[in-house]
Order: structure tokens, then C-alpha cells, then sequence
DNA sequence: TCCAGGATGTTCT
DNA sequence: GAACATCCTGGAC
């Protein structure tokens, strides 16, 4: 199955946000597949988003905000490497942070770079970056080209219900609700 | 060069 | 539910 295309993610981040819920993210790390379905996540604007890294002006960290859609920007916070997906056209800052994905594929190699149990492989930001090998040096490549080792499937058609709360851990949230995550699900965040 | 702080996780009670 | 370990980043000096 191909990845996601690059217009996929050249979309406002909100509805990139809401459209990647239920799709697979899959991590060739070191011939090692693991795989998730991706469950929660929070969107991030620019310009008028206090909580986004590209409310300020840009650093070399955050530069990759402003670039294509579909890259993968990962940074560091409190220990834990976090992954986003890089959102809207050029030049338009924006990004979807992935907070948790239900494990598909790999759940050995998971439960054996996480010590946890299958519940907590993946339930969280910087827990489901472990499970899958994901550091910064996956920062800035292409999660839709075919070879990369960071891709998103269109995964299964499965119903589920959408639900929306305030972004979680943020300082100064907008009003707007950007988080959204799959409703009874066991591996999302609490 | 130093230091405060964060889009977190774990381990206590 | 509260404390603390953790470690990179950016700004202060």
C-alpha cells in the first residue's frame, strides 16, 4: 500500500488532525517493523497559536514548520522525543502531533525497547517514539516517500466516534478544542 | 558558559 | 494526585 499522499498533509492542521485518526504509522527502524493505528492527536497553528513552536520566530528547530507538508519534526521535551507531522502549504507554518497509536505489528520489538505492558507500549507521546525507534534523527524526512523509514498508511476502514478536547499539557491553549482522539479507546492518553 | 523551563513519564502515596 | 527524573533548547550574561 502506498503512503499518504503529499496533498494529504497540505491541509489546515485541524483537518489534517481529525483525517489521520484510525490511519497506520509504520517505522522500518533498523529491519525492525512496528506499526500502530494512530488513535490521538493535537494540531498546532502558527502565528495567533501561543502553544505552537512557530508562534515566535523561527529557530533552526522549528524552521521545518514552515516547510512542505509531510515531514516528520521531532523535538525533545522533558526527556522524551515527541513526533509531529508537518501540515499546510509552504510557507504556512503547521504541524499534527501524533499523542497515541493502538500497536499493530511489531508488539515484541515494542514490549522489548519499552519494559511496559501492552497497554502502556504506545498510550502517549513519548512512549509510542520508543516503542517504535523513533528519534531526531528521523527529524526532517519525508513520511510520504515509499523508502523512508517513518511512513502512514491509509489503514482499515474502522468506524469509530471522534471526540474533541483542549490540548493537554499546553500552557496557553486557544480556545478552540485541537485535540482529537478515538472515543473508549484503551491506548489513548489520560 | 550557564541556567531555567517544557506539547512527558514513572513512581511514589 | 503529587513529586521528581530527565535532557535538549534558547536566551541571558
Amino acid at each position: 500500500m502506498p503512503p499518504l499522499p503529499r496533498r494529504f498533509y497540505e491541509r489546515s492542521p485541524d483537518i489534517v488532525a481529525i483525517e489521520l485518526l484510525g490511519k497506520e504509522l509504520i517505522a522500518k527502524v533498523r529491519s525492525r517493523v512496528t506499526a500502530g493505528i494512530i488513535v490521538e492527536t493535537e494540531a498546532y497553528f502558527g502565528k495567533g497559536d501561543p502553544a505552537s513552536r512557530a508562534s515566535k520566530r523561527k529557530t533552526p528547530m522549528n524552521e521545518i514548520m514552515w516547510d512542505r507538508g509531510g515531514l516528520a519534526f521531532i523535538y525533545m521535551v522533558h526527556g522524551n522525543w515527541l513526533f509531529n507531522i508537518t501540515a499546510d502549504k509552504p510557507g504556512v507554518p503547521g504541524a499534527v502531533l501524533i499523542r497515541a497509536i493502538e500497536p499493530t505489528k511489531g508488539v515484541e520489538t515494542m514490549k522489548r525497547r519499552r519494559h511496559a505492558k501492552y497497554t502502556e507500549l504506545t498510550s502517549g507521546p513519548g512512549k509510542l517514539t520508543q516503542a517504535l525507534g523513533i528519534t531526531n534523527r528521523h527529524h526532517g524526512s519525508d513520511v510520504t516517500d515509499p523508502t523512508n523509514e517513518i511512513i502512514v498508511e491509509r489503514g482499515l476502514k474502522k468506524k469509530f466516534q471522534l471526540c474533541t478536547s483542549h490540548r493537554i499539557g499546553v500552557r496557553d491553549d486557544t480556545k478552540r478544542e485541537l485535540r482529537f482522539f478515538v472515543k473508549d479507546c484503551p491506548f489513548v492518553s489520560k
